[in-house]
DNA sequence: AACGTTTCCGAAAACGTTACCAAATTTATT
DNA sequence: AATAAATTTGGTAACGTTTTCGGAAACGTT
């Protein structure tokens, strides 16, 4: 099988190199009619340009990565999808890992950003708990998405943030909850011992509510899912569901941090013989396409992870290109109400 | 900041460059003590090799590419993931591409090999649809999975197959649902129109199985997903039911060829006030998570992806180091009987 | 002491591209 | 017609690696 490389093609056309290069760049100074002829030898022969040699001449790599940690995947496969959309468009190529709960984020990028010259990096859930000056060694733009709290004594310039307000969308629910007359109200939490998490902040937002109505908190309606488990997976939220039934504790309503742990919660409780929202309320966060299919469809705090996803993408290549320096965008979050919750009676 | 190379190590080390090639890449040639002194340089200044350089060099990229078309994200989420660790133990890295539906599978292979030298490729769903010819032109291995029918008249030796029998185990759904005694059975299908489609196999395993038990076939029982929306999503199911249900025709069981389908149709029907299984069964197919979760739980096929998708990538490194040939691999499926199907009474 | 082996190492040639610079050609200006 | 200016072109040096090949150094062997 030959592959034509581009000297084959110049070759071929009769002319030098650099002025195929010149056709199959778009540059200027170059005339109309060998370009045409060029382009059109291209085809015949299907020369593709070797990107290796590409990459390594021109010290810009058009290329990114989008680093994956933690959590289950119903919530991301769309934002990544998005953001491949986004890449295809500047026609950068994009890079995605997904990261094992013990892999070092940010020596994970160091590494790939060497490997692969690439131009920035794009970071989607998992917790960032690193020192400022670990991440001033990052030579390319990062921007984070959907990561939790980024620690406080970080320099803001040093990267780019775009979330919700995850503790104070987390006490919206756990108000309006508040506001259907639940007092005895349990939360399904993950990763809420870690500190920085998404996990610990919506468990924040819950004490935020429950302290502003003066309820007082039962540490015993206050559920950790096991370590043991991946995340924010369904099975996570239906065993630790399943626990909290078996401990007896009385409750009106269950809160859980994520979409996918309040549908495991919810058969739980479905098997247990409780009907929601009749005998109690379920409400869960994220806005995942799915909570409006399950059936009580499931009230939720949703995310505009389109908007997010997008914006995530367009920031870096603006960063990358110069165009805007880092920010840190918080979005606003909807409350969804729907079939899974009530007012008590 | 300052990012050394291969000769800023060998002049720090003051050997040649030779040499610290051979450190960094285990050569036998070099004495144990240069090796270690190099290594331990190397590690102090924070040197990775440039990818692009050795791409360039060896022409065997370890690489492969996935190639992602049609259908809703959920199914494949998991395959990817799996996929993607086959690919770090083996140090290959992945490429991952969503194609549109308008892109043509075969060209962006072509075009990512070429473009980025890369050992293999990796196809999920869609629908392969092309000739022999265009096969043949692609110079690395391929591996399907999930992805129909190939046609018949393409050589088996271009290419290998990861599957299960969709026509049969489409069979044996409606086999058990004629089995509970249901004779009106309605079926969702998505994509059925095209040949060699997923769908389409799906649907004629309906048809074998009506046949067989010598039902007739209502064709107003059959209900295509309209091509305006995403192929497997819960929002097509959704909207294809309510407008089987709009149309009046009576029917006591409702299969969907994806678990997708049947949770959007499921709500459907709840919407309706038809309660399942109670007025009529629902049934899905591939055996996600989720099927699991919802409420009433969802009987449907399992296809066993994570031993799919790891075989898939095994096969592809195999064939790539020629240590195996293409294959055409059939998986056994399993009907997992669950809450949402029950007796005809 | 002289020789053949073995072990280790460095110089230099690729790999396929882009970009700079100078040369060749065309066009415009007087 | 002669010159200046503008437009196209080709040669070639990088980019950072790996690999081949020959040579130097160290080791045995007689």
């Amino acid at each position: 099988m030959f592959e034509p490389t581009i000297k084959d093609i110049a070759k071929l056309c009769g002319v030098g190199v650099s002025t195929v290069s010149r056709a199959i760049n778009n540059h200027p100074d170059i005339n109309p009619e060998t370009k045409e002829k060029i382009l059109q030898t291209i085809e015949e022969y299907g020369y593709v340009p070797n990107n290796s040699a590409r990459n390594l001449k021109r010290a810009d790599a058009k290329a990114i990565a989008v680093l994956v940690k933690g959590m289950s995947n119903l919530f991301f496969a769309n934002m990544i999808e998005i953001i491949e959309g986004e890449c295809k468009k500047k026609h950068y190529s994009m890079e995605l890992s997904y990261l094992e709960a013990d892999e070092d984020e940010v020596d994970m990028a160091q590494k790939l950003i060497k490997e692969k010259r690439l131009r920035g990096i794009i970071f989607l859930g998992g917790i960032f708990s690193h020192s400022e000056e670990k991440l001033k060694k990052l030579s390319v733009p990062f921007v984070f998405s959907t990561v939790g709290a980024i620690p406080e004594n970080i320099s803001k310039s040093l990267y780019s943030n775009i979330c919700v307000d995850d503790r104070r969308e987390s006490k919206r629910m756990v108000d309006y909850l508040i506001g259907l007359g639940h007092r005895k109200i349990a939360i399904l939490v993950a990763e809420a011992e870690e500190e920085h998490s998404i996990g610990r902040l919506r468990l924040e937002g819950y004490y935020d509510a429950l302290r502003d109505s003066d309820i007082e908190i039962n540490p015993r309606l206050v559920c950790h899912t096991s370590q043991k488990m991946i995340p924010f997976s369904m099975n996570s939220g239906y065993m630790t569901a399943k626990k909290l039934l078996a401990g007896g504790e009385e409750f009106t309503a269950l809160y859980a941090v994520a979409d996918t742990l309040a549908i495991g919660a919810a058969r739980a409780l479905y098997e247990a013989g409780r009907i929601v929202p009749r005998d109690v309320s379920v409400s869960g966060y994220d806005g995942i396409e799915l909570a409006n299919y399950v059936t009580p469809s499931l009230t939720t705090i949703r995310q505009p992870i389109e908007r997010m996803a997008r914006d995530t993408a367009r920031l870096l290549f603006d960063i990358i290109s110069g165009k805007r320096q880092h920010q840190h965008i918080v979005y606003e979050a909807e409350l969804l109400e729907r079939e899974s919750t009530r007012a008590i009676v």
